[in-house]
RNA sequence: GGUCCCGUAGCUCAGUUGGAUAGAGCACCAGAUUCCUAAUCUGGGGGUCGCAGGUUCGAAUCCUGCCGGGAUCACCA
């Protein structure tokens, strides 16, 4: 249940009514009618904006037009009164029993707390990661591959219908580069000195395990061949084996794709579909030969002034055409980007998701203006740029050199810290933002660590759901109460109902979270949840008739084993959108 | 030089798609443990929301122009 919606329903009714009794103009626009949270708790539960949107046209005064939507407001069953503040504000408060029905969603077996369909089962497809197969995994793509994954399971928990996707970018000279490493290693693994990998080619280690496979796979078939007959061998066979490397990086991180995509397929099936794409872009006359300006105020040394093949980008909002042909004729990675894009549209999605990282920023604007013209503007493109993550060891940067191979792998760091805590970090920061991900501070185990603060809370409510007091209440099991056999009436002390309050807004959150396309918002949500927690939790300490074990009344201990696992199951509900495991102990 | 992102407390960052007196954590200062986990909690000080205009009942949020930081800039992927 969505207290914001719930009564959203309940104001629009009212509004209806008073539209219907001509106050309001017939063409009043409702659709700028919020409902949320009043900034201040003191205010009430529930403001709206009705009357200070609605009021102008309806030719009142906003605190006027408050009046008669109060009126109507106050009639309801679950409102207990609504006032009007500031400049037309309308606070509502809700009924104390109201705040039961929260608690019985929560944990109300026949539905999933927080699942939303405001997603109506739209086709959604993530495209995320997306790293060329010429190697493992790097820390680079963690925050890509672990955003695009929380996203996904973020929609598809809104009500989407998601497909997850990597974009396997195989046919690039990187993987002739690729083929290239690998036959160097195969030639090693056949007994033959090879000495310092050539400039050029990839130096990692990681290619030994494929030479001594290829070994095993081809014999000393292509050992002085011409590089003609293995190239294509090799390409494929290391190709599959960097895939196959690839996919356990990510299942290590616990990521799965639905689908692989092919950049090479494009070329290979029964019509060459970029070149289809670009045929039929021409013939919608988004194509044209020209010439492209060099950049302005940074020429490069080697501008080479050409005719190219260009699509008509800066038609749909880009700054310069893009050339879809590089000067030797083959297509531009872009081109085989718009046939992968419109292979995406074709396959019926209405929402494209294209996670990046930060140094394709310059992409972005090409990209939404091919799905615009490949689909009459119908099919929604968002690309989301991930920024840089810093790594750093005790506030020290931790320094890399791709150059020599030595880089950190997505691999390493997930031993050294763990999934969970990877994952949290990684989506405890808009993905728009840079990030700071110090190995140090993030397996400290305090306040200080989102990740513990989060998990702990989550394992202090299993303390007390798991323990068993046979003398106190024999046979009771707290894990197992049913709550709606419990006086939930009970729970009346004000910081047992802020926790409910914070309860109750967590499928709005979903909601938001899904809507912006923007997972962090769980993560801090969970953070202020279990800060909620831990607070009344010490209120115990002082007052020992707010522990959640109320000693000698099984009616109060059951309302707030309720309450309790209600939390409980919103962390962990919460941070499976997130990915992250809720842990019981610690 | 163009484009995109960022600029909010000393530091790291949220900020409910335009709402009321702008919030957390860290750091700093002062406190809480016969108690369900003190791995936590309470209180305090700390702000020209980069700057200047504009839009309106109302702007950290939207628009324009500047300033500062980062990424990127035909033909690579």
């Amino acid at each position: 249940m969505n207290l914001f919606r719930y009564f959203g329903n309940h104001l629009r009714a009212v509004l209806e009514d008073l539209r219907d009794q001509g106050v309001l103009q017939a063409d009043a626009d409702l659709s700028r009618v919020t409902v949320e949270p009043p900034r201040d708790t003191a205010h009430g539960d529930i403001a709206t904006n009705a009357a200070m949107v609605l009021a102008k046209k309806a030719g009142m005064k906003p605190r006027d037009l408050a009046v008669t939507i109060v009126e109507g407001l106050e009639r309801l069953d679950d409102i207990e009164k609504a006032d009007i503040a500031g400049p037309g504000f309308i606070n509502m408060t809700v009924t104390s029993s109201f705040w039961s029905k929260i608690l019985l969603a929560a944990l109300d077996p026949g539905q999933v707390w927080g699942r939303s369909d405001t997603g109506r089962g739209e086709k959604v497809l993530v495209e995320f990661v997306s790293a060329n197969p010429t190697g493992p995994m790097h820390v680079g793509h963690c925050r890509g591959a672990v955003f695009g994954d929380a996203l996904a399971r973020l929609l598809d928990f809104a009500g989407y219908d998601v497909t997850r996707e990597y974009y396997i970018n195989d046919a690039g000279a990187q993987v002739d580069v690729l083929a290239r490493s690998a036959h160097l290693r195969y030639l090693e693994a056949l007994g033959e000195e090879i000495g310092d990998i050539p400039e050029g080619l990839y130096p990692g280690d990681y290619l030994k395990p494929v030479g001594s496979a290829a070994v095993e796979k081809f014999g000393d078939r292509y050992r002085g061949a011409v590089e003609s007959e293995w190239l294509p061998e090799f390409r494929d066979f290391s190709i599959s084996m960097m895939m196959d490397m690839i996919r356990d990086d990510l299942e290590a991180l616990n990521i799965r794709f639905d689908s692989f995509f092919s950049e090479r397929s494009l070329k290979e099936g029964k019509v060459n579909s970029i070149d289809d794409a670009i045929a039929e872009m021409r013939q919608m006359g988004l194509i044209y030969e020209g010439t492209l300006p060099p950049p302005k105020g940074k020429k490069p040394d080697d501008w080479d002034e050409r005719e190219q093949t260009l699509f008509r980008a800066t038609d749909f909002g880009d700054d310069v055409d893009r050339a879809l042909a590089k000067a030797d004729g083959s297509h531009t990675y872009f081109a085989a980007d718009i046939a992968y894009h419109r292979d995406k549209i074709r396959r019926g999605f209405s929402t494209l998701i294209d996670v990046l990282g930060a140094d394709h920023s310059g992409y972005v604007k090409r990209m939404k203006a091919a799905v615009r013209a490949l689909s009459d503007d119908t099919v929604k493109l968002d690309v989301k740029i991930c920024q840089l993550v810093h790594l750093l060891r005790g506030g020290k940067p931790v320094k890399m050199s791709k150059r020599s191979g030595s880089f950190i792998t997505l691999r390493e760091v997930v031993d050294e810290v763990g999934a969970d805590v990877v994952r949290f970090i990684m989506l405890y920061r808009k993905n728009d933002a840079s990030l700071d991900f110090d190995f140090d501070r993030v397996q400290e185990q305090s306040k200080d660590n989102p990740v513990f603060y989060v998990q702990y809370a989550h394992a202090r409510i299993h303390s007390v759901l798991y323990r068993r007091l046979p003398d106190e209440f024999p046979g009771l099991d707290m894990g197992q109460i049913d709550p709606v056999r419990e006086d939930l009436a009970l729970l009346d002390d004000p910081g047992e109902i802020l926790l409910i309050k914070k309860l109750a807004e967590y499928p709005r959150i979903v909601e938001q979270a899904a809507n912006t396309h923007e997972p962090h918002r769980i993560a801090f949500y969970l953070y202020e949840l279990a800060s909620e927690l831990h607070t009344h939790w010490n209120r115990g300490t002082e007052k020992p008739e707010l522990r959640f074990i109320s000693v000698g009344n099984r009616k109060v201990t059951g309302a707030r084993a309720v309450l309790l696992g209600a939390i409980a199951t919103t962390i962990a509900s919460g941070l499976g959108i997130l990915g992250v495991h809720p842990v019981e102990e610690m």
